[in-house]
DNA sequence: CTTTCAGGTAAACATATGTAAGTGCGGGAC
DNA sequence: GTCCCGCACTTACATATGTTTACCTGAAAG
Protein backbone atom coordinates (compact mmCIF):
# COMPACT_ATOMS: atom_id res chain seq x y z
CA UNK A 1 0.00 0.00 0.00
CA UNK A 2 1.52 3.28 -1.07
CA UNK A 3 2.34 6.26 1.28
CA UNK A 4 -0.25 9.10 0.85
CA UNK A 5 2.36 11.26 1.48
CA UNK A 6 4.81 10.15 -1.16
CA UNK A 7 2.03 10.54 -3.15
CA UNK A 8 0.90 13.90 -2.57
CA UNK A 9 4.46 14.94 -2.57
CA UNK A 10 5.52 12.94 -6.39
CA UNK A 11 2.18 15.33 -7.43
CA UNK A 12 5.04 18.54 -6.89
CA UNK A 13 8.56 17.31 -7.22
CA UNK A 14 11.00 13.94 -8.28
CA UNK A 15 11.68 12.09 -5.29
CA UNK A 16 14.86 9.75 -4.92
CA UNK A 17 14.42 6.33 -4.04
CA UNK A 18 16.52 7.26 -0.99
CA UNK A 19 13.92 10.56 -0.13
CA UNK A 20 11.41 7.76 -0.11
CA UNK A 21 13.53 5.99 2.15
CA UNK A 22 13.90 8.38 4.31
CA UNK A 23 10.61 9.03 4.42
CA UNK A 24 8.94 5.78 5.17
CA UNK A 25 11.69 5.23 7.81
CA UNK A 26 11.09 8.84 9.80
CA UNK A 27 7.64 7.13 10.64
CA UNK A 28 8.40 5.54 14.44
CA UNK A 29 5.08 3.65 14.91
CA UNK A 30 1.09 4.05 13.78
CA UNK A 31 -1.50 4.88 16.21
CA UNK A 32 -5.21 4.62 15.61
CA UNK A 33 -7.57 7.37 16.92
CA UNK A 34 -11.23 7.11 17.31
CA UNK A 35 -13.44 9.63 15.18
CA UNK A 36 -14.11 12.66 17.98
CA UNK A 37 -11.66 11.68 19.83
CA UNK A 38 -8.47 14.62 19.85
CA UNK A 39 -5.34 14.08 18.00
CA UNK A 40 -3.43 16.87 19.61
CA UNK A 41 -4.81 19.57 21.81
CA UNK A 42 -4.16 23.08 22.05
CA UNK A 43 -1.46 24.19 24.27
CA UNK A 44 0.44 20.72 24.13
CA UNK A 45 4.31 20.95 23.03
CA UNK A 46 4.45 17.63 21.03
CA UNK A 47 7.55 15.45 20.74
CA UNK A 48 6.91 14.10 16.79
CA UNK A 49 4.37 15.26 14.41
CA UNK A 50 1.05 12.93 12.97
CA UNK A 51 1.02 12.35 9.53
CA UNK A 52 -2.19 10.94 8.57
CA UNK A 53 -2.74 7.55 6.86
CA UNK A 54 -5.99 7.48 6.95
CA UNK A 55 -9.03 8.79 7.69
CA UNK A 56 -10.36 12.63 7.78
CA UNK A 57 -9.23 15.06 10.76
CA UNK A 58 -10.16 18.78 11.20
CA UNK A 59 -7.54 21.77 12.70
CA UNK A 60 -10.52 23.46 15.17
CA UNK A 61 -9.96 26.63 17.75
CA UNK A 62 -12.77 27.20 20.63
CA UNK A 63 -13.87 30.48 22.26
CA UNK A 64 -14.56 31.23 25.50
CA UNK A 65 -18.36 31.35 24.52
CA UNK A 66 -17.91 27.83 23.25
CA UNK A 67 -17.92 28.78 19.78
CA UNK A 68 -15.88 26.27 17.20
CA UNK A 69 -13.87 27.37 14.41
CA UNK A 70 -12.50 24.52 12.22
CA UNK A 71 -9.50 26.25 10.25
CA UNK A 72 -8.31 23.21 8.19
CA UNK A 73 -9.55 19.96 6.92
CA UNK A 74 -7.26 17.18 6.68
CA UNK A 75 -6.96 14.22 4.44
CA UNK A 76 -4.96 10.84 4.16
CA UNK A 77 -1.15 12.04 3.32
CA UNK A 78 -1.68 15.24 4.93
CA UNK A 79 0.71 16.35 8.00
CA UNK A 80 -1.87 17.55 10.60
CA UNK A 81 0.71 19.13 12.85
CA UNK A 82 3.73 19.38 11.24
CA UNK A 83 4.64 22.59 12.12
CA UNK A 84 4.65 22.08 15.84
CA UNK A 85 8.04 20.49 14.71
CA UNK A 86 9.11 24.38 14.65
CA UNK A 87 5.86 25.94 16.99
CA UNK A 88 6.35 23.95 19.49
CA UNK A 89 3.31 24.53 21.44
CA UNK A 90 0.28 23.68 19.78
CA UNK A 91 -2.21 27.13 19.20
CA UNK A 92 -5.53 24.77 18.11
CA UNK A 93 -6.78 21.32 18.67
CA UNK A 94 -6.55 18.39 16.26
CA UNK A 95 -9.69 15.83 15.83
CA UNK A 96 -10.48 13.00 14.11
CA UNK A 97 -13.69 13.41 12.06
CA UNK A 98 -13.56 9.53 11.88
CA UNK A 99 -11.34 7.12 12.71
CA UNK A 100 -7.83 7.98 12.27
CA UNK A 101 -4.78 6.10 11.11
CA UNK A 102 -1.60 7.98 12.42
CA UNK A 103 1.55 7.47 11.78
CA UNK A 104 4.19 9.32 14.19
CA UNK A 105 7.21 11.34 12.95
CA UNK A 106 9.65 12.60 16.00
CA UNK A 107 10.62 15.81 15.44
CA UNK A 108 14.04 14.21 16.32
CA UNK A 109 13.60 12.44 13.14
CA UNK A 110 12.37 15.37 11.38
CA UNK A 111 15.75 17.57 12.54
CA UNK A 112 17.66 14.79 11.04
CA UNK A 113 16.19 15.63 7.74
CA UNK A 114 16.88 19.42 8.01
CA UNK A 115 20.13 18.41 8.72
CA UNK A 116 20.94 16.09 5.92
CA UNK A 117 18.21 16.28 3.40
CA UNK A 118 18.22 19.80 2.42
CA UNK A 119 15.79 18.93 -0.92
CA UNK A 120 13.77 16.51 1.46
CA UNK A 121 13.57 19.03 3.95
CA UNK A 122 12.08 21.91 1.11
CA UNK A 123 9.34 19.54 0.12
CA UNK A 124 8.48 19.28 3.89
CA UNK A 125 8.44 22.83 4.17
CA UNK A 126 6.69 22.87 0.64
CA UNK A 127 3.58 21.08 2.54
CA UNK A 128 3.10 23.57 5.63
CA UNK A 129 3.18 26.42 2.02
CA UNK A 130 0.85 24.83 0.94
CA UNK A 131 -1.67 24.42 4.22
CA UNK A 132 -0.59 28.01 4.36
CA UNK A 133 -2.18 28.64 0.56
CA UNK A 134 -5.07 27.23 1.21
CA UNK A 135 -5.67 29.34 4.92
CA UNK A 136 -5.39 32.22 2.45
CA UNK A 137 -7.74 30.71 -0.19
CA UNK A 138 -9.85 30.16 2.51
CA UNK A 139 -9.95 33.69 3.74
CA UNK A 140 -10.16 34.85 0.72
CA UNK A 141 -13.43 33.03 0.12
CA UNK A 142 -14.85 33.07 3.71
CA UNK A 143 -14.84 36.64 3.39
CA UNK A 144 -15.87 37.65 0.59
CA UNK A 145 -17.83 34.89 -0.98
CA UNK A 146 -21.87 34.12 0.16
CA UNK A 147 -22.45 31.16 2.28
CA UNK A 148 -23.38 28.98 -1.20
CA UNK A 149 -20.56 30.20 -3.14
CA UNK A 150 -18.13 29.45 0.02
CA UNK A 151 -19.97 25.79 0.35
CA UNK A 152 -19.76 25.04 -3.53
CA UNK A 153 -16.31 26.47 -3.27
CA UNK A 154 -15.28 23.91 -0.15
CA UNK A 155 -16.79 20.71 -2.08
CA UNK A 156 -14.41 21.31 -4.96
CA UNK A 157 -11.07 21.98 -2.69
CA UNK A 158 -11.97 18.58 -0.99
CA UNK A 159 -12.72 16.74 -4.28
CA UNK A 160 -9.35 17.52 -5.79
CA UNK A 161 -7.39 16.92 -2.73
CA UNK A 162 -8.63 13.63 -2.17
CA UNK A 163 -8.36 12.77 -5.74
CA UNK A 164 -4.51 13.58 -5.85
CA UNK A 165 -4.32 11.00 -3.06
CA UNK A 166 -6.74 8.18 -4.82
CA UNK A 167 -9.58 8.95 -2.47
CA UNK A 168 -11.86 9.74 -4.91
CA UNK A 169 -14.64 6.94 -6.78
CA UNK A 170 -15.45 8.39 -10.32
CA UNK A 171 -17.56 11.38 -9.58
CA UNK A 172 -18.33 10.84 -5.88
CA UNK A 173 -16.02 11.30 -2.36
CA UNK A 174 -16.74 10.68 1.09
CA UNK A 175 -17.28 13.85 3.19
CA UNK A 176 -17.56 12.99 6.79
CA UNK A 177 -18.72 15.99 8.28
CA UNK A 178 -22.15 16.54 9.49
CA UNK A 179 -23.84 19.95 8.86
CA UNK A 180 -22.62 21.25 11.98
CA UNK A 181 -19.25 20.86 11.30
CA UNK A 182 -19.73 21.70 8.03
CA UNK A 183 -21.01 24.94 10.02
CA UNK A 184 -17.70 25.15 12.10
CA UNK A 185 -15.92 25.09 9.24
CA UNK A 186 -17.17 27.50 7.16
CA UNK A 187 -18.08 29.87 9.83
CA UNK A 188 -22.06 29.90 9.49
CA UNK A 189 -24.74 28.04 11.87
CA UNK A 190 -25.74 25.01 11.00
CA UNK A 191 -29.53 25.69 10.07
CA UNK A 192 -28.12 27.84 7.32
CA UNK A 193 -25.39 24.92 6.29
CA UNK A 194 -28.99 23.43 5.55
CA UNK A 195 -30.50 26.21 3.34
CA UNK A 196 -27.01 26.28 0.97
CA UNK A 197 -26.86 22.32 0.62
CA UNK A 198 -30.59 22.55 -0.68
CA UNK A 199 -30.15 24.81 -2.76
CA UNK A 200 -27.23 23.52 -4.11
CA UNK A 201 -29.13 20.31 -4.86
CA UNK A 202 -32.09 21.86 -6.30
CA UNK A 203 -29.31 23.33 -8.70
CA UNK A 204 -28.63 20.21 -9.42
CA UNK A 205 -24.98 20.90 -8.58
CA UNK A 206 -24.42 18.07 -6.17
CA UNK A 207 -25.94 14.96 -4.43
CA UNK A 208 -25.16 14.16 -0.94
CA UNK A 209 -26.68 10.85 0.53
CA UNK A 210 -24.88 10.35 3.95
CA UNK A 211 -21.50 10.79 3.64
CA UNK A 212 -20.96 10.15 -0.24
CA UNK A 213 -20.84 13.68 -1.93
CA UNK A 214 -21.51 13.37 -5.74
CA UNK A 215 -20.58 15.78 -7.89
CA UNK A 216 -22.91 16.17 -10.41
CA UNK A 217 -22.06 19.93 -12.47
CA UNK A 218 -18.57 20.16 -12.10
CA UNK A 219 -18.54 23.51 -13.94
CA UNK A 220 -21.16 25.30 -12.53
CA UNK A 221 -20.01 24.29 -9.32
CA UNK A 222 -16.71 25.32 -10.00
CA UNK A 223 -18.68 28.74 -11.47
CA UNK A 224 -20.50 29.16 -7.99
CA UNK A 225 -17.38 28.43 -6.21
CA UNK A 226 -15.26 30.94 -8.35
CA UNK A 227 -12.99 27.87 -7.55
CA UNK A 228 -9.58 27.84 -9.73
CA UNK A 229 -6.81 25.39 -8.33
CA UNK A 230 -3.77 27.27 -8.63
CA UNK A 231 -3.46 27.33 -4.86
CA UNK A 232 -3.33 23.80 -4.23
CA UNK A 233 0.04 24.21 -6.24
CA UNK A 234 -0.57 20.81 -8.45
CA UNK A 235 2.48 20.67 -10.38
CA UNK A 236 5.76 19.23 -10.49
CA UNK A 237 8.28 21.84 -10.40
CA UNK A 238 12.16 21.43 -9.28
CA UNK A 239 12.00 22.74 -5.76
CA UNK B 1 20.33 50.26 11.50
CA UNK B 2 19.40 46.66 12.60
CA UNK B 3 18.03 44.54 10.26
CA UNK B 4 14.37 44.04 11.27
CA UNK B 5 14.16 40.25 9.68
CA UNK B 6 17.15 39.28 12.69
CA UNK B 7 14.63 41.46 15.44
CA UNK B 8 12.37 39.31 14.63
CA UNK B 9 13.90 35.84 14.35
CA UNK B 10 15.51 37.01 17.53
CA UNK B 11 12.60 37.19 19.41
CA UNK B 12 12.16 33.66 18.84
CA UNK B 13 15.61 31.84 19.01
CA UNK B 14 19.38 32.74 19.02
CA UNK B 15 21.15 33.57 16.09
CA UNK B 16 24.78 33.13 15.62
CA UNK B 17 27.09 35.45 14.45
CA UNK B 18 27.80 33.74 11.24
CA UNK B 19 23.92 33.54 10.66
CA UNK B 20 23.48 37.29 10.97
CA UNK B 21 25.82 37.48 8.24
CA UNK B 22 24.32 34.86 5.98
CA UNK B 23 21.10 36.48 5.92
CA UNK B 24 23.13 40.53 6.04
CA UNK B 25 24.48 38.75 2.36
CA UNK B 26 21.43 37.26 1.44
CA UNK B 27 20.69 40.58 0.21
CA UNK B 28 21.22 41.28 -3.07
CA UNK B 29 19.75 44.86 -3.54
CA UNK B 30 17.43 47.37 -1.90
CA UNK B 31 14.25 48.71 -4.01
CA UNK B 32 12.18 51.44 -3.27
CA UNK B 33 8.38 50.97 -4.06
CA UNK B 34 5.45 53.42 -4.15
CA UNK B 35 2.54 53.57 -2.51
CA UNK B 36 0.25 51.50 -4.37
CA UNK B 37 1.96 49.69 -5.83
CA UNK B 38 2.52 45.67 -6.57
CA UNK B 39 5.52 44.54 -4.96
CA UNK B 40 4.38 41.16 -7.07
CA UNK B 41 1.64 40.24 -8.80
CA UNK B 42 -0.55 37.01 -9.10
CA UNK B 43 1.14 34.76 -11.94
CA UNK B 44 4.17 36.08 -11.59
CA UNK B 45 7.09 33.50 -11.07
CA UNK B 46 9.58 35.18 -9.01
CA UNK B 47 13.46 34.72 -9.08
CA UNK B 48 13.91 36.23 -5.41
CA UNK B 49 11.82 37.10 -2.70
CA UNK B 50 10.94 40.40 -0.96
CA UNK B 51 12.07 41.35 2.52
CA UNK B 52 9.87 44.19 3.71
CA UNK B 53 12.89 46.75 5.52
CA UNK B 54 10.47 49.69 5.75
CA UNK B 55 6.81 50.56 5.08
CA UNK B 56 3.47 48.40 5.26
CA UNK B 57 2.27 45.84 2.59
CA UNK B 58 -0.43 43.97 2.00
CA UNK B 59 -0.87 40.56 -0.07
CA UNK B 60 -4.51 40.28 -1.97
CA UNK B 61 -6.66 38.29 -3.87
CA UNK B 62 -9.46 40.02 -6.55
CA UNK B 63 -12.13 38.17 -7.64
CA UNK B 64 -13.28 38.51 -11.14
CA UNK B 65 -16.54 40.70 -10.21
CA UNK B 66 -13.74 43.25 -8.82
CA UNK B 67 -14.22 42.33 -4.92
CA UNK B 68 -10.97 42.50 -3.41
CA UNK B 69 -9.94 40.39 0.01
CA UNK B 70 -6.45 41.45 1.96
CA UNK B 71 -5.24 37.99 3.49
CA UNK B 72 -2.19 39.24 4.99
CA UNK B 73 -0.76 42.89 6.47
CA UNK B 74 2.72 43.14 6.51
CA UNK B 75 4.84 44.95 8.96
CA UNK B 76 8.94 46.01 8.30
CA UNK B 77 10.80 42.22 9.31
CA UNK B 78 8.12 40.24 7.25
CA UNK B 79 9.15 38.35 3.89
CA UNK B 80 6.28 39.44 1.91
CA UNK B 81 6.41 36.64 -0.72
CA UNK B 82 9.13 33.95 1.08
CA UNK B 83 6.62 30.99 0.16
CA UNK B 84 7.23 32.01 -3.76
CA UNK B 85 10.81 30.23 -3.05
CA UNK B 86 9.21 26.77 -3.42
CA UNK B 87 5.71 27.18 -4.50
CA UNK B 88 6.99 29.15 -7.31
CA UNK B 89 3.84 30.72 -8.73
CA UNK B 90 2.21 33.73 -6.82
CA UNK B 91 -1.45 32.44 -6.31
CA UNK B 92 -1.92 36.41 -4.79
CA UNK B 93 -0.73 39.72 -5.53
CA UNK B 94 1.34 42.02 -2.82
CA UNK B 95 0.78 45.54 -2.50
CA UNK B 96 2.45 48.52 -0.77
CA UNK B 97 0.30 50.22 1.42
CA UNK B 98 3.27 53.00 2.23
CA UNK B 99 6.21 53.24 0.46
CA UNK B 100 8.44 50.70 0.94
CA UNK B 101 12.17 49.90 1.29
CA UNK B 102 12.60 46.38 0.03
CA UNK B 103 14.94 43.86 -0.17
CA UNK B 104 15.50 41.08 -2.82
CA UNK B 105 16.85 37.60 -1.99
CA UNK B 106 17.41 35.89 -4.68
CA UNK B 107 16.00 31.89 -4.33
CA UNK B 108 19.09 30.64 -5.40
CA UNK B 109 20.66 32.42 -2.19
CA UNK B 110 17.89 30.53 -0.83
CA UNK B 111 18.13 27.10 -1.90
CA UNK B 112 22.10 27.45 -0.72
CA UNK B 113 20.94 28.65 2.71
CA UNK B 114 18.71 25.42 2.77
CA UNK B 115 21.81 23.21 1.17
CA UNK B 116 24.42 24.39 4.00
CA UNK B 117 22.66 25.87 6.96
CA UNK B 118 19.87 23.67 8.40
CA UNK B 119 19.60 25.94 11.87
CA UNK B 120 18.64 28.96 9.27
CA UNK B 121 16.80 26.80 7.28
CA UNK B 122 14.16 26.23 9.88
CA UNK B 123 14.41 29.70 11.47
CA UNK B 124 13.10 31.17 7.74
CA UNK B 125 10.51 27.78 7.59
CA UNK B 126 9.42 29.20 10.95
CA UNK B 127 8.77 32.65 9.72
CA UNK B 128 6.05 31.15 6.71
CA UNK B 129 4.68 28.92 9.38
CA UNK B 130 4.15 32.02 11.77
CA UNK B 131 2.36 33.35 8.23
CA UNK B 132 0.08 30.88 8.60
CA UNK B 133 -0.63 30.72 12.24
CA UNK B 134 -1.56 34.40 11.72
CA UNK B 135 -3.69 32.97 8.97
CA UNK B 136 -5.45 30.36 11.30
CA UNK B 137 -6.18 33.11 13.73
CA UNK B 138 -7.98 35.08 10.73
CA UNK B 139 -10.03 32.58 9.82
CA UNK B 140 -11.44 31.75 13.53
CA UNK B 141 -11.54 35.37 14.03
CA UNK B 142 -13.14 35.73 10.42
CA UNK B 143 -15.71 33.16 11.04
CA UNK B 144 -16.69 33.31 14.50
CA UNK B 145 -15.97 36.91 16.13
CA UNK B 146 -18.59 40.05 15.52
CA UNK B 147 -17.27 42.94 13.42
CA UNK B 148 -16.60 44.76 16.37
CA UNK B 149 -14.54 41.90 18.30
CA UNK B 150 -12.75 41.00 14.86
CA UNK B 151 -11.39 44.89 14.51
CA UNK B 152 -10.47 44.96 17.83
CA UNK B 153 -8.51 42.13 17.62
CA UNK B 154 -6.59 43.09 14.13
CA UNK B 155 -5.73 46.54 16.14
CA UNK B 156 -4.33 43.44 19.11
CA UNK B 157 -2.33 41.70 16.87
CA UNK B 158 -0.64 44.62 14.63
CA UNK B 159 -0.25 46.44 17.60
CA UNK B 160 2.00 43.64 19.08
CA UNK B 161 3.67 42.81 15.14
CA UNK B 162 4.93 46.73 15.30
CA UNK B 163 6.44 46.43 18.91
CA UNK B 164 8.45 43.08 17.97
CA UNK B 165 10.03 45.02 15.62
CA UNK B 166 10.58 48.05 17.31
CA UNK B 167 8.37 50.25 15.27
CA UNK B 168 5.34 51.27 18.12
CA UNK B 169 5.68 55.10 20.19
CA UNK B 170 4.32 54.10 23.67
CA UNK B 171 0.53 53.10 22.84
CA UNK B 172 0.68 54.60 19.63
CA UNK B 173 0.91 52.42 16.34
CA UNK B 174 1.13 54.07 12.24
CA UNK B 175 -1.65 51.76 10.42
CA UNK B 176 -1.70 53.19 7.34
CA UNK B 177 -4.93 51.64 5.94
CA UNK B 178 -7.94 53.60 4.26
CA UNK B 179 -11.24 52.07 5.75
CA UNK B 180 -12.01 51.05 2.96
CA UNK B 181 -8.93 48.99 2.72
CA UNK B 182 -9.76 48.04 6.64
CA UNK B 183 -12.76 46.16 5.27
CA UNK B 184 -10.97 44.14 2.36
CA UNK B 185 -8.69 43.10 5.18
CA UNK B 186 -11.21 42.38 7.31
CA UNK B 187 -14.30 41.53 4.95
CA UNK B 188 -16.44 44.23 5.35
CA UNK B 189 -17.84 47.14 3.50
CA UNK B 190 -16.83 50.72 4.23
CA UNK B 191 -19.70 51.87 6.03
CA UNK B 192 -19.59 48.48 8.34
CA UNK B 193 -16.25 49.11 9.42
CA UNK B 194 -16.97 53.02 9.87
CA UNK B 195 -19.46 52.12 12.40
CA UNK B 196 -17.17 49.61 14.25
CA UNK B 197 -14.88 52.22 14.47
CA UNK B 198 -17.23 54.90 15.94
CA UNK B 199 -17.82 52.41 18.87
CA UNK B 200 -14.76 51.19 19.25
CA UNK B 201 -13.66 55.11 19.97
CA UNK B 202 -17.23 55.65 21.62
CA UNK B 203 -16.72 52.80 24.27
CA UNK B 204 -12.81 54.85 25.03
CA UNK B 205 -10.71 51.48 23.25
CA UNK B 206 -9.05 53.61 20.61
CA UNK B 207 -8.19 57.24 19.33
CA UNK B 208 -7.42 56.88 15.48
CA UNK B 209 -6.29 60.30 14.18
CA UNK B 210 -4.78 60.00 10.22
CA UNK B 211 -2.73 57.28 10.34
CA UNK B 212 -1.53 56.92 14.26
CA UNK B 213 -3.36 54.76 16.51
CA UNK B 214 -3.15 54.69 19.78
CA UNK B 215 -4.78 51.80 22.11
CA UNK B 216 -6.25 54.06 24.95
CA UNK B 217 -7.81 50.78 27.28
CA UNK B 218 -5.49 47.46 26.16
CA UNK B 219 -6.86 45.17 28.47
CA UNK B 220 -10.63 45.68 27.20
CA UNK B 221 -9.64 46.02 23.85
CA UNK B 222 -7.98 42.67 24.18
CA UNK B 223 -11.47 41.62 26.00
CA UNK B 224 -13.87 42.67 23.09
CA UNK B 225 -11.26 40.71 20.25
CA UNK B 226 -10.63 37.90 22.52
CA UNK B 227 -7.04 38.15 21.91
CA UNK B 228 -4.30 36.47 23.40
CA UNK B 229 -1.41 36.15 21.36
CA UNK B 230 0.13 32.65 21.98
CA UNK B 231 -0.47 32.15 17.97
CA UNK B 232 2.18 35.03 17.15
CA UNK B 233 4.93 32.60 19.26
CA UNK B 234 6.62 35.07 20.50
CA UNK B 235 9.13 33.01 22.29
CA UNK B 236 12.48 32.03 22.46
CA UNK B 237 12.79 28.14 21.68
CA UNK B 238 15.59 25.78 20.51
CA UNK B 239 14.39 25.36 16.82
C1' DC C 1 -39.27 -4.66 19.80
C1' DT C 2 -38.98 -0.28 22.17
C1' DT C 3 -36.23 3.59 23.42
C1' DT C 4 -33.06 6.96 22.62
C1' DC C 5 -30.45 10.07 20.26
C1' DA C 6 -27.84 12.23 16.65
C1' DG C 7 -28.59 14.48 12.65
C1' DG C 8 -31.26 16.47 8.89
C1' DT C 9 -35.09 19.52 7.96
C1' DA C 10 -38.43 23.25 8.59
C1' DA C 11 -40.76 27.72 9.82
C1' DA C 12 -40.96 32.20 12.15
C1' DC C 13 -38.62 35.70 13.52
C1' DA C 14 -34.39 38.72 14.84
C1' DT C 15 -30.39 41.22 13.57
C1' DA C 16 -25.81 42.10 11.87
C1' DT C 17 -24.04 43.62 7.99
C1' DG C 18 -24.39 45.22 3.06
C1' DT C 19 -25.91 48.68 -0.52
C1' DA C 20 -26.80 53.06 -2.50
C1' DA C 21 -26.44 57.60 -2.39
C1' DG C 22 -25.00 61.21 -0.60
C1' DT C 23 -22.36 65.39 2.53
C1' DG C 24 -18.33 67.66 3.95
C1' DC C 25 -13.59 68.29 4.91
C1' DG C 26 -8.66 68.88 3.97
C1' DG C 27 -4.77 68.70 1.24
C1' DG C 28 -2.45 68.61 -3.25
C1' DA C 29 -2.27 70.41 -8.16
C1' DC C 30 -1.99 74.22 -10.95
C1' DG D 1 -6.62 81.14 -4.50
C1' DT D 2 -9.57 77.78 -6.65
C1' DC D 3 -10.58 73.31 -7.91
C1' DC D 4 -10.45 68.62 -7.43
C1' DC D 5 -10.57 64.41 -5.25
C1' DG D 6 -9.78 60.91 -1.94
C1' DC D 7 -11.48 59.74 2.26
C1' DA D 8 -14.15 59.88 6.52
C1' DC D 9 -18.62 59.93 7.75
C1' DT D 10 -24.15 59.65 7.46
C1' DT D 11 -28.71 58.11 6.53
C1' DA D 12 -32.24 55.07 4.77
C1' DC D 13 -33.15 50.96 3.35
C1' DA D 14 -32.32 45.92 1.80
C1' DT D 15 -31.01 41.28 2.78
C1' DA D 16 -28.12 37.46 4.06
C1' DT D 17 -27.49 34.97 7.77
C1' DG D 18 -28.34 33.79 12.78
C1' DT D 19 -31.53 32.16 16.55
C1' DT D 20 -35.02 29.54 18.52
C1' DT D 21 -37.86 25.91 18.51
C1' DA D 22 -39.69 21.98 16.84
C1' DC D 23 -40.53 17.79 14.11
C1' DC D 24 -38.99 13.58 11.69
C1' DT D 25 -36.20 9.79 10.53
C1' DG D 26 -32.99 6.01 10.89
C1' DA D 27 -29.89 3.60 13.36
C1' DA D 28 -27.79 2.12 17.50
C1' DA D 29 -28.57 0.56 22.16
C1' DG D 30 -30.78 -2.09 25.49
Amino acid sequence: MSNPLILKLEQRDRLSADEKRVLEGAISRVRVVAADEDIAREGERPSESSLLLDGFAARYKIFSNGRRQITAVHVPGDFVDLHSFLLKTMDHGVLALTPCRIAAVPHATLEKITDEYPHLTRLLWLNTLIDGAIHREWLTVMGRLSATAHMAHFVCELFLRLQIVGRTDGDTIQIPLTQAELGDTLGLSTVHVNRVLQELRKEGLIRWQGDALTVLDWERLKAVGEFTSTYLNIQKENR
